[in-house]
DNA sequence: AATGAATGAGAGTTCATTCAT
DNA sequence: AATGAATGAACTCTCATTCAT
C-alpha cells in the first residue's frame, strides 16, 4: 500500500487544520479540475475560489502537482470506501459478482467524472504518483477476479481468463463515465446497469443460465442494493 | 458530415501548397502531442520540429487548438480509412462481426497511442470541433451495430441491445489502449485479440454455439484477415 | 565607536536570554551565509537551522540584515580580539611590525570565508552600519599606522606615506582571502605569510637591511608567537 | 580561452542586432547591478530601464544569471582592450613594469564600480563561467609575471617570487577599486599612482635604485603615457 | 508566402514579515 | 516568551500570438 508514497509534506503542523484545509482545498481543485482540466487551471483561481492566499496554499502542499495528486487520491480513496465490504459477504460468487459489480457502477456513476478526470490527467503525475493512484484501481481487479475465480471452482462460471474478466468488468463499468456523451442519449443510467450486467453475466454463466432470462439476476442484486 | 466544422482558416490560398504543409505540421504535432500532451507541448517546439517558422505557421492555423483539431482528425480519418471497407464484404454476419472486431482491434493497436490521445485531450476543443471528432466514432458504433442488428434478424445473435452491443464491442477494443499498461503485463496483443473476441461472441451468440470452441471463429477471422 | 548603531532592537527583555539566544542565531546564519551567500540564505532556512521558529527569530532582531549586521560584527569582533594586544608589546618597531602583521595573516587565514563575506556583503547593510563594521577595519589600520610612524621616528622605517602603507599592510593580509582560489594553487599559507612578510619589510626597511636575507625577519617574529 | 563557454545562445538571429541590443541590455543592466547589486535588481527593473520588454529580453539571454556573466565579460573584455599593447612595447623591464602598473591602475580606476561587482557577485556564477572570467585577469597576473622574470634576468629586479609579485601587483591596482571609500579620504588617484608605484619597485628593485627618488620612475612612465 | 523580432498577459513559486493566540 | 498560520508583494520565466518587413 506504499504509504511513504502517499505523503505530501506541508508546512503546516496541526493535523487537523491540516487535514479540513487541505479537505477545502481539494474540494474546490476538483470542481476547478473537472471543469477546466489541469492546466487551464491555474494556482490562483484555486486560491481563489477557496479562501486561501496564494502562498497560504503552498503551506498545505508543495507544488501545483500534488493538488491533482489529492484529488485523484480522494476520488480514488472514496471510490475505495464506498465499495467498502461488497465484496466480503456472501457465499454465492454469481450473486456477489452481481452485487458488486452493479454497486461498483453505482459509485462510477456517483464519481462519474472524477473517473473521467483520472483517465484524462493521470499523466501529468510522476510515475510514482501514478503508480500509488493505479494501485487502488488494481486492487479492484483483484477482488472481482477472486469472485470470478471463486465462481469459475465452484462451476458456476465457465474458465474463462479470470484477469482479463475482471479488468473488463471494471473497466464496462468505467464506460458510463468515459462514453457518458453517447451512451445517455441510448438510455437512462439504470437501463446501462441492467444490459451491462446480463452483456457481463452471459460470458460468465454457462450455457443453459446465460440465456435465461436476466430479469432474476437483477433480482437478486436490487434485493441486496444498499 | 457538417463539413462545415471542418474548416479551420486559414492565410494560405493555394490549396496544394495548404494541404502539404498542414501535412508536415500536423505529423511533427502529433508525434510531441503523443509524447509530451497537448499542453506541455508549445507552437515554439512544434515549429522547431517543423520546417516552420512560428509566425509561418500561424499561417496555415489560427490558434493551437486548430492544431490539435488537425491531429485529432488525422488520427480519426487514419482510423476510418483503415477500416476501409471491411464492413461491407460478405453475408454472413458472424464472420462480419469477427472479422470487423479483430480488424478494429489492429487498427487501435496501430493508433494505440493516438486513441488515447483523443481521449485524453478532446475536452480541449470547443464542444461543436468535438462533435466533428466524436460523429466518426459514432460512425464506427453505427457500422458495428448495423452487423449485429443484421445478425439479430438472420437469427445468428441473440437479440440484444445492439446500440450498446456496439458501443461494448468498440470500447472493448479502445481498451487496449486505455488500459494498455496494465494487460501489456498479462498478455500480448494477439491474446488479447482472441480473448476479447471468445468474450463478445458469447455475449452475442445464442448459448449452443457460445459454448463451443473459439478456435472456429478466430479461424474464420484469420481466414479474411489482410 | 558610534555605541548607539551598534544596538538593534528587539523584543525581548532580558539581556541574558537575549546575548545567548542571539549568539545561536549568528552563529548558524554566520555558517548558512558563509555557505550559500546572504541573498541565497532565506529567513526560514535560519530559523530551521536553529532552534527558532520563524516568528521568534524575529523577537530578537527586526529584519534579514539585522541578521547580516550582526553576523558581520561578530566576525569584526572576533578579529578583533584575536588580535588583543599584539601592538602594545615591546618597543622595537621592526619586531612589532612583524609579528603584528603575521598574527593578522593567521587571523584572516582562520575567518577567511568570513573576511570574503564582508567584503561581499557589505553594501546591503545601510550605510551607518556599514560605517560601524568599517570603523574596526580602519582601527587596525590605524593600530599598523602607528607602528610605522614609531619605526619611522625611530630610523628603523623608511620615511614612507605611512596611511598607505598601513593599508597596504592589511590588505596584502585580507589577499589571502579574497585571492584564495588562485594563491592556494600555488603556495601554502605558510609560504604566503614568508614571502608576504619579505615583500612589506622591503617596502619599510632602509636599502642595506632590506636586501639582507628574510630569514632574520622572520625568526624574531616566530620567538614572538604566540 | 574556451570560446564555448563564453557563448550564450539567443533566440536572436541576426548578429548584429543581436550585438546591438545586448549591449544595450548589459550597458542598463551594468548601472543597475552597480548601483543595487545583482540580486536586488529585478528582470523587470532591467527590461524596464532598456526599452524591452520583459519576454523580448529573453530572447537575448536565457537567464538572468545571464545577464551577469554578459556584465562581467564586458568589464573584463574593455579592461583586456584597454590592457592593450602595453606589455609589449620597450625592451626595459623597469619602464616596461611601471607603465604596466600604471596603466592598469588607470584601467582599475576607469572600471573601479565594475571591478568591485566582479569580486561582489562573481559566486553567483556557475563555476565554469567563472573560470572563464578568471581566466581573463589570471592572463595579466601572467603578463605582469613575465616582465618581472625578464627583470629577474636581466639583474634588473631582486630574484622575488615573480608568481606572488605578479599577484600583489594587480591586487594592489584593484585596492583602488575594493578600498576607494577610505583611500579617497587620503589622496588624490595621482598621489595613489605614485606612491603604489613606489612601493612596489622598493620591492622589486635592488636597494640602491630602490630608496632613490621616485621622481624619475614616474616621469619614465609619464613619458610614456598615452 | 515567409520570417525575425516583439509583446501582454500570466504562469508557478517564494519571500520577508506579521498576526492571533 | 513563544509559535503556528497567514499574507501581500514580488520573483523569474514562458506562453500563444502578432507586427513589420
Amino acid at each position: 500500500m506504499s504509504e511513504k508514497s502517499r505523503h505530501i509534506p506541508a508546512t503546516v503542523k496541526n493535523p487537523g487544520v491540516l487535514a479540513q484545509r487541505r479537505a477545502e482545498l481539494v474540494d474546490v481543485a476538483t470542481q476547478l479540475f473537472l471543469r477546466n482540466g489541469f492546466h487551464k487551471t491555474s494556482i490562483r483561481e484555486i486560491a481563489r475560489a477557496c479562501s486561501f492566499n496564494v502562498a497560504s496554499l503552498y503551506m498545505y502542499v508543495t507544488s501545483k502537482e500534488d493538488i491533482l495528486f489529492l484529488v485523484a487520491q480522494r476520488i480514488v480513496d472514496e471510490k475505495a470506501a464506498s465499495l467498502g465490504d461488497i465484496f466480503s459477504e456472501g457465499d454465492d460468487p454469481v450473486a456477489a459478482y452481481i452485487l458488486a459489480f452493479q454497486r461498483y457502477c453505482r459509485i462510477i456513476d456517483k464519481y462519474r467524472q472524477g473517473v473521467k478526470l483520472l483517465y484524462r490527467e493521470m499523466d501529468v503525475l510522476p510515475s510514482d504518483r501514478q503508480t500509488t493512484i493505479l494501485e487502488s484501481e488494481i486492487a479492484v481487479h483483484e477482488l472481482f477476479r477472486e469472485i470470478i475465480d471463486h465462481g469459475i471452482q465452484d462451476g458456476r462460471f465457465r474458465p474463462v481468463n479470470s484477469g482479463l474478466a475482471a479488468q473488463n468488468t471494471v473497466f464496462l463499468a468505467h464506460m458510463w463515465s468515459l462514453k457518458h456523451w453517447s451512451l445517455k442519449r441510448e438510455m437512462t443510467f439504470e437501463e446501462f446497469l441492467e444490459a451491462q450486467t446480463a452483456f457481463l453475466m452471459s460470458t460468465l454463466l454457462p450455457k443453459d443460465l446465460a440465456t435465461g432470462p436476466n430479469t432474476r439476476l437483477n433480482k437478486i442484486a436490487s434485493t441486496k442494493r444498499a
